[in-house]
DNA sequence: TTGAAAGCGCTAACAG
DNA sequence: CTGTTAGCGCTTTCAA
């Protein structure tokens, strides 16, 4: 029973008729009530399935997209990629997946494999920076950020950077507007100082919004030592950080850990013993945050009586900590959604960037300094 | 700059050789030194990339693997997808991924999405039964599962089933043995009451083990009235469950929720509610133990003064919760890696099944009946 | 060692 | 409305 699939051929001689029917019956040409019928009898009979082989070779274009994730172990990314999925399955679109670990040459070794595989359009959370994409692009892939932005674009509000005219608000959600360039003055940002950054359309949160938020909420609850603790591809969000805080700020405050969930902890623990006297710390991502709990535990520093924290990411275990976490949620798997979706129409309207809101979300892990 | 890919052809002009020189040269064929050399500059001047699309067409089978989880957002399958992707990227072979939700329907849909993408190998945790399965692999896919076997395998051990042989130890770890029918019997529980269980090869986590120790552990504690908190795919689990429990056991405080998050609160809430009897929970997945920790915050019932907690799936928020939680572990990223190996050695020797070792972490979630 | 040629399954021109 | 035909980019006989 081990019979090879059906061909068009087969398809054809079996209903005698030429090849060209069958296709064109089966992709909704024209034929003759009878002729079609037909087809599609002796189609569905043979089990017949068109070979995306063959259709995409001879159009030299193939279906499907490819999405690039650091880390799937990041319940975060699990959510955009949900996301992306659904969206794809609604177009019958398959997806390649792969998985970085925020290291630019395993995302560009992906790029390749896409490229070989005909793949020519990507939803990645960008890794690399222009040296990775700026090839890809001009290989002629259609590519769509999401949830950050290459490492190399311009994110850094420096000492007294200009609000923009949007801050306030992420009003400008789902009325999508600009490419990556546009984005960064959407986003209240300065310009590139660099020459011309990469032209593609992005779906991020409105993290400058969100950072800003939470800075706020602890400024209110009296706190003035507040740490970033941060981890690849949270450059927007220091940024954010930085401008939310004003000048002068303090840069032992400013930590930085790569994508493990060890150099994470490391951080976090080396943040909370260089620096006691801080109050509050607002973290960049889930895993991170998920360090600081554990750092500050292990260290003896209770929250949010020794210390306060607000956390990037609205995970489902978020309401489980005790205290359960204040977080600045951001809508991971709409990112997803949104991201596939400008993919898709990229063919036809040039594809537009869009900002997410986010939202802060207090449960118990922040209190008054003390 | 637009340019189209390079392709043999133009390779072949641009070196003054044949196309066929280029395809032996580039896939390790003989040719004279010099040929070669040339043949590979201008391959590498050209940024020349074989098209995957025009070699699979040509050797009717396409490279890559499909694999299939119920929910990304589910840590546990994020770390098996890590898993496949290490194994499928050290192999050089594209992964299309599929999420489920669980739905037999979804799933059915995507193995044919994937037939017509000519991807014929495919890792799959099942939600769908012989049905789903059966013909798939009629029509020729090869197929591993992972972390359960389809619905419809017979996994119920009756009450009296008898202890197997290998009862007591995952001893088999690694030597790798079986296929799925095999595989029920190194579990210990009775061989298909059905017809012919589908011969496909799996690896699994030795729940038996697993959640006997749990049990075993719950016990020791004093508890005698432990429910089991499942749901789509844990059948296995609840069988363990069964047995170690012995009869009679309290169907009562064996309940099932589907995938969602709301049905697995609904289903914890409704358990601790139903049945305040209950001393100790023991939860076939993350989700549910989630949900469980949620329902009895939501009850007033202290863990583990009140119920205590054995969770399926070790996920570093297991340790944030307060108390920690106590929970059988199981190594997803070994799981996906093993079956991507498995998958990929298909071809050779005959895949055997394997069994992956559990270990019971104690942490703070259980305490001696009250 | 090398090149010419025959397709893999499909769609799109072009005739009939 | 329908059949024939020419490839898409590649590997693989089969000769030279």
């Amino acid at each position: 029973m081990e019979s090879r699939r059906a061909t068009i051929k087969d398809v054809a001689e079996a209903a005698g008729v030429g090849v060209a029917t069958v296709s064109r019956v089966l992709s909704g040409g024209s034929a003759s009530p009878e002729t079609r019928e037909r087809v599609l009898a002796v189609a569905a009979h043979l089990d017949y399935r068109p070979s995306a082989l063959g259709r995409n070779l001879r159009q030299r274009r193939t279906g499907g997209m490819g999405l690039f994730v650091p880390d799937l172990t990041d319940t975060f990314y699990g959510q955009l990629a949900e996301g992306v999925l659904a969206c794809a399955r609604s177009a019958g679109e398959p997806v390649v997946l792969g998985s970085t670990g925020d290291d630019p040459e395993q995302e560009a070794e992906l790029v390749g494999m896409l490229l070989e595989q005909g793949v020519d359009r990507v939803i990645a959370v960008p890794s690399g920076g222009t040296d990775t994409w700026g090839p890809a692009i001009k290989a002629g892939m259609t590519v769509v950020f999401a949830d950050r932005l290459p490492s190399d674009a311009p994110t850094d509000a420096g000492p007294g950077a200009r609000l923009g005219s949007l801050s306030g608000s992420p009003s400008d959600e789902g009325s999508g507007a600009a490419t990556v360039s546009d984005l960064m003055m959407l986003d209240g940002l300065p310009p590139a100082s660099r020459a011309r950054p990469l032209d593609v359309p992005a779906v991020l949160a409105d993290d400058r919004a969100g950072i800003r938020t939470a800075v706020r909420y602890l400024r209110g609850l009296g706190h003035r030592r507040i740490a970033f603790l941060g981890g690849p591809g949270h450059g927007r969000r220091v940024a954010a950080f930085r401008e939310a805080v004003g000048a002068p700020v303090d840069e032992d405050l400013v930590v930085f850990a790569t994508g493990s969930r060890d150099s994470a902890y490391a951080a976090a623990s080396g943040l909370f013993q260089s620096r006691p006297d801080l109050t509050a710390v607002v973290t960049g991502g889930n895993v991170l945050g998920e360090a600081a709990v554990l750092a500050a535990r292990e260290l003896d520093l209770r929250v949010p009586r020794d210390v306060s924290l607000v956390m990037y990411d609205d995970v489902p275990w978020a309401e489980l900590c005790s205290p359960p976490l204040t977080v600045i949620a951001q809508p991971g798997r709409d990112m997803g959604y949104r991201a596939a979706e400008l993919m898709l129409r990229a063919g036809s309207r040039r594809p537009r960037s869009v900002l997410l809101p986010t939202e802060l979300i207090v449960r118990g892990s922040c209190g008054p300094r003390h």
